[in-house]
RNA sequence: GCCCUUGUAGCUCAGUCCGGAUAGAGCAGCGGGCUUCUAUCCCGCCGGUCGCAGGUUCGAAUCCUGUCAAGGGCGCCA
């Protein structure tokens, strides 16, 4: 990439110039206002202090140096500010990086090897299996799926997985409460009252166990809610299967032996507060059933034998739990710092500015199966992904349904539909695809074109952040970004007819194709569709 | 009381991790632009004491301290 390139080039220059040390990282920069450059460093602000020098003074004398052994495409260099380093590049390194991206393609732009050699598991959803998907799922089941594809990228084996409470009270009452049903009777008062299970009931054979149909009934509503959504898990993790193969005695042995549980009033406790958690956790009653922690613990120490990094989505009414999963993890000897658990805020749904109640005993909750019927799969997928998990985000379905102008996901896919209509024109005209290794690029000089290419140049290192940081929604900022870029070309910079050279057709064709690719990419990354027409 | 998250334009949000130059985008409002590849678009204008107060720094929306406000959580429930 090119800001490793001009890195390297200052770096040298550094050393031509007796600095010392020589910073291992320097930090190159888009800078916001276009006459500041292409690229911008401030390394010379940076390193003024520690080597006692005059930021401009050193700036300058590193732009000397680079004038004098300038580096490729680089126009000029130029001190500005209190003593920062532009770059002023030329336009070759924008259709050089118009070869890269068509070269690589949808399957290899932006894609990189960090995570070459290191398995994750990235559970999300683990939504109890007794009850359709509701929208408070939503929301996690979009970011841990487009976290998983951001990893991929980066080259990691990732295992999509979700975890099934498939035992314990809960399921218990589930299936009283469908056996009533059955027998057309009201659930028992601390049952399940949601009408979705008249329907089951209805669907059961008399002959069924109530808890084994229904068990598979809901696992099959979450299975085809999430097809609609683009999202498919690899393990479907079953709790009750701990209990059958003992890697729930054997989690609980393991923390014996490391000295962390004590017992006290006829329960068993592990010794959290020694980990940093604010008191002590209960992992057997003393009725001698086990808390919703022993299993959980099993579960993660289950992950950590299976892969190197765990990643947990969980919604923000669970984030009390952190310290003591983290606790209880440290405890087992694992290392904290490869379990990554993503605390998602709560969504307030509206519909024309009304609240939705999202929960409720009588079953007035919203399905996720209710909301992608409202506003489509790919815009509840690009919707709930535009934010950051930290913050509180509310999503009127009106709007996102209706209201195409307030509701960027369409402005995007329909950059990619205009793309390959022009596409279409081309070829309907008689332009076959350049061999984008081959042709003549240097048409490309219109500010629109030079535009769209700069926007292309960011996606590797956003991919890069937003991997890191588990934060889609950079990408989401990205690939509008890149849409509103194209629409801009569109507008401005005809690919076929009257008055355009079949030169410059050609070498837009090429630029049409990397700016596909990078709508492609982005939207992939989302788990959004990306239509070649609307 | 303790813990987590948030507070940036009328609204919805980026930017904060890793401090840089005149703080960005969409929507809303106002005003322009289609004989050619999708006007579901493009362009301009309007709009911000970055919750508040200190501190660190050549430089703070960003780091530190305090404080206010909103949401969530603090069970031998799951």
């Amino acid at each position: 990439m090119i800001e490793d390139q001009l890195a390297e080039a200052i770096r040298d220059a550094l050393g031509a110039l007796g600095v010392q040390p020589v910073p291992d990282h320097v930090q190159l920069e888009r800078p916001a206002r276009r006459e500041h450059g292409d690229w911008s460093s401030n390394v010379a602000l940076a390193s003024a202090k520690a080597t006692g020098r005059n930021p401009r003074e050193l700036a300058a004398e590193l732009c000397a140096y680079l004038g004098d052994h300038q580096p490729d495409h680089v126009a000029s260099v130029e001190v500005a500010g209190p003593g920062f380093v532009n770059f002023h590049l030329q336009d070759s390194w924008l259709h050089d990086l118009l070869r890269q991206v068509a070269a690589e393609g949808v399957d290899h732009f932006a894609a990189n090897g960090f995570g070459q050699g290191t398995s994750v598991i990235v559970e999300f959803v683990s939504a109890n299996p007794n009850k359709p998907l509701h929208g408070g799922h939503a929301r996690g089941a979009c970011l841990g799926d487009s976290v998983a594809r951001l990893l991929d990228r980066c080259g990691y084996a990732v295992t999509r997985e979700t975890y099934l409470n498939d035992r314990g009270v809960q399921m218990g009452l589930f299936a009283e409460s469908l056996a009533a049903r059955a027998r057309g009777e009201e659930p028992p008062d601390d049952g399940y009252m949601g009408d979705y299970l008249i329907e089951w009931a209805a669907e059961m054979p008399v002959d069924a166990d109530p808890f084994e149909w229904g068990y598979q009934r809901a696992l099959q509503s979450h299975r085809d809610t999430l097809d609609r959504v683009n999202i498919h898990f690899d393990v479907w993790f079953s709790e009750r299967s701990m209990v059958a193969d003992g890697k729930i005695e054997a989690a609980l042995e393991d923390l014996r032996s490391r000295d962390v549980v004590f017992e006290e009033d006829d329960a068993t406790w592990l010794r959290t507060t020694d980990y940093g958690d604010d008191k002590d956790r209960v992992l057997v009653k003393s009725d001698g059933d086990l808390t919703y922690l022993a299993p959980d613990i099993a579960y993660h120490r289950d992950k950590f034998g299976r892969a190197d990094t765990l990643i947990d989505i969980w919604g923000a009414d669970h984030h009390g739990y952190v310290p003591r999963m983290r606790a209880a993890m440290q405890a087992l000897g694992h290392d904290t710092d490869e379990l990554d658990i993503i605390i998602t805020q709560l969504v307030d749904l509206e519909r024309g500015g009304e609240k939705v109640k999202m929960s409720g005993r009588s079953g007035d909750m919203v399905t996720f199966d209710e909301i992608i019927d409202e506003v489509g799969g790919d815009a509840a997928r690009f919707t709930y992904l535009m934010q950051s998990a930290d913050s509180r985000q509310t999503i009127d379905l009106d709007l996102v349904a209706a209201r195409v102008m307030e509701n960027p996901v369409f402005y995007v896919q329909m950059a990619h539909a205009r793309l390959c209509s022009i596409q279409r024109k081309a070829a309907e005209a008689g332009f076959a695809m350049p061999d984008v290794a081959e042709v003549d690029l240097t048409p490309l000089t219109h500010e629109r074109e030079l535009e769209l290419l700069r926007t292309l140049s960011d996606l590797p290192e956003q991919v890069v952040l937003a991997a890191a940081d588990r934060a889609p929604h950079k990408i989401a900022t990205w690939v509008r970004e890149l849409a509103a870029a194209v629409h801009g070309f569109h507008h401005d910079c005809y690919v076929v007819g009257d008055g355009v050279s079949p030169a410059l057709t050609d070498a837009r064709l090429a630029l049409v194709e990397a700016a596909r690719v990078g709508l492609v990419v982005g939207l992939d990354l989302l788990g959004v569709a990306a239509p070649e027409s609307m």
